[in-house]
DNA sequence: TTGTAGGCGTTATCAA
DNA sequence: TTGATAACGCCTACAA
């Protein structure tokens, strides 16, 4: 109950072989030529101690700790990222890396990076905001060899797997043109960590909207149904709404309906995540869907090459891909 | 830019003291008297060097890490786990432990239990589908000294916390029986890691409708539009359906529109999670709301326990409460 | 008040 | 084909 775990010199006695050979066979160490007997009977004598070797000593002794540290307060969490999450730690740990979610507000004024390094991860990846220069000293002095900062927008120091805010408000600002709205309205929410994202979204309608002459007016909303309430006389004026997201659209679809507006007649909604609600709300939503299946790959290549090359290039985007999925009725 | 990580030596060296010293004054240890100007020395010294002790280092040494791990898979992500798990994390990171998020899954037919083994880690908290005896084997033998199982029912083998799901349904049923509601359905989802779930509300509706003489239908059902209209003729036949949660909710109230029946009219419906949407259907939804803003500081002060006393006590469940919110127009 | 020395569990070098 | 042995970075009992 109270042993101490065994160690490998405890499997060695238990072989009748040295702590060496029981290091080869268990990490089965090619050109080293041992006997298949030899091999049996350290495996077995492991077995039966229940031997697990120690992750600190092995990373102290070799210096390569495998570990892939990725910060949890930056994950938009949703079924979205958490597959791509799931997805990520298959690829890397097909790869031999471990992937591991690690908190980044520290206590006692230790900043983030400073625990982050206290693991010795071969890569970190964490939103642009906490990859200051001086965090990333940090890490790049504790022989963190990859640094890719995750977010809203690139960061100017690392490189970066940002998404494309701007292509979303694109295709959504194109979208309700081409049906015919002559007088757009964008909803930026003011929730913080959204806020940032919904300006990304809203430039991208902007550029359209000047392109194409529409005037557009921008709408700070909570996401309150009072708010979006106390605005009627707003959607009244306008005929077509990018709504930022999903939640938006529907909080927005329910004012609008108790508001007498009729939807697309009145007013097109353009929601963004294909959320299952998406296709269940009525008239069905049309909206953005972020494919990010090949992000994982993508990330993992990045990183593999950071790790062998050195963390050279200043950044550089990532690709993804969005598209818009059209459900309203005409 | 290659230099290795510098050491508490390098610190001694610059700081021109002992790397006891260094030591003494990095981890202030009590008793020991130390002059502030080699405090000061010391601590310079480190900021310089942009020092950062090796957890692996000292894990080894101290033969505690601190870690606490807990699964990634069995967490049911959404704002409502979110918020816990951050709250935990907070919590743990006060008393001197550091949370770390894991994957459950390993390749190379390594179980999950010996990968988490490797980290020595002071407690875990798995899925209670992953904590085996085996598993548990594994983990106390590697000194892990507090493992809890999470989820949807508790564990035979170790202490749980686990979501009271009957309770739910009961509220649920209460409530729908208490209007006036005399034929009920409740929805099971047939999604892998929710039927369980749904299967343990539904007891809990079972449980009311038998003791109060209600006839009760159990809904198998994918989250799918077209299964749910498929299935126009029985909600025809009932009055009261409990959805299993906010989404099936809504799922079932779009068929509902589409059908032709109206809600709360011709059938009442009650949802759980009380998510945003839940309060923007129209009519609004009667949800059932859970409160877990109790459990992670229920969690830590059990885990305490638990490494202080030791893994004595076989099981118990954990408490937590759900309230209804009732939202329809009557 | 500070320094010396040993050892935690692992891997790698070298010798047998 | 296998076995001693040293070293990774840190902490701490003990000595000075």
């Amino acid at each position: 109950m109270n042993a101490k775990p065994p160690t490998s010199l405890d499997v060695a006695r238990l072989a009748g072989v040295s702590q060496a050979t029981v290091s080869y066979v268990l990490n089965d160490r090619p050109g080293m030529r041992i006997s298949d007997e030899t091999r049996a009977r350290v495996r077995e004598a492991a077995d039966r101690l229940g031997y697990v070797p120690h992750a600190g000593a092995r990373t102290l002794r070799t210096g390569r700790s495998g570990l892939v540290l990725i910060s949890m307060e930056d994950i938009p969490y949703g079924p979205l990222a958490v597959g791509m999450l799931e997805e990520l730690d298959r690829e890397l740990s097909r790869r031999g890396y471990t992937l591991v979610q690690y908190g980044a507000r520290r206590l006692r004024g230790v900043p983030a990076a400073r625990a982050w390094a206290e693991l010795r991860p071969v890569a970190v990846l964490a939103g642009a905001g906490k990859l200051s220069r001086q965090a990333l000293e940090v890490l790049r002095s504790a022989g963190v060899k990859a640094v890719i900062a995750l977010g809203n927008q690139p960061s100017p120091v690392v490189p970066s797997v940002a998404l494309d805010h701007e292509g979303i408000g694109v295709l959504a600002a194109g979208h309700l043109i081409d049906r015919g709205c002559r007088t757009l309205a964008a909803i930026v929410p003011t929730e913080v960590g959204l806020r940032e994202m919904g300006e990304r979204r809203l430039a991208g309608v902007q550029r359209v909207a000047r392109a194409r002459g529409v005037p557009l007016t921008r709408v700070d909303l909570p996401f309150r149904e009072e708010s979006a309430a106390a605005l009627a006389d707003l959607w009244r004026a306008v005929d077509g709404v990018f709504a930022y997201n999903d939640e938006y659209a529907m909080l927005l679809m329910a004012v609008l309906g108790d508001a007498g507006l009729t939807v697309p007649g009145d007013v097109r909604v353009v929601g963004c995540d294909d959320l299952p609600l998406a296709a269940l709300l009525r008239p069905r939503l049309t909206t953005v869907r972020l494919d990010l299946s090949a992000m994982p790959s993508t990330l993992v290549q990045r990183l593999e090459e950071l790790i062998a090359e050195g963390q050279g290039t200043p950044y550089r985007i990532d690709p993804w891909t969005a598209t818009l999925v059209v459900r309203e009725s005409s």
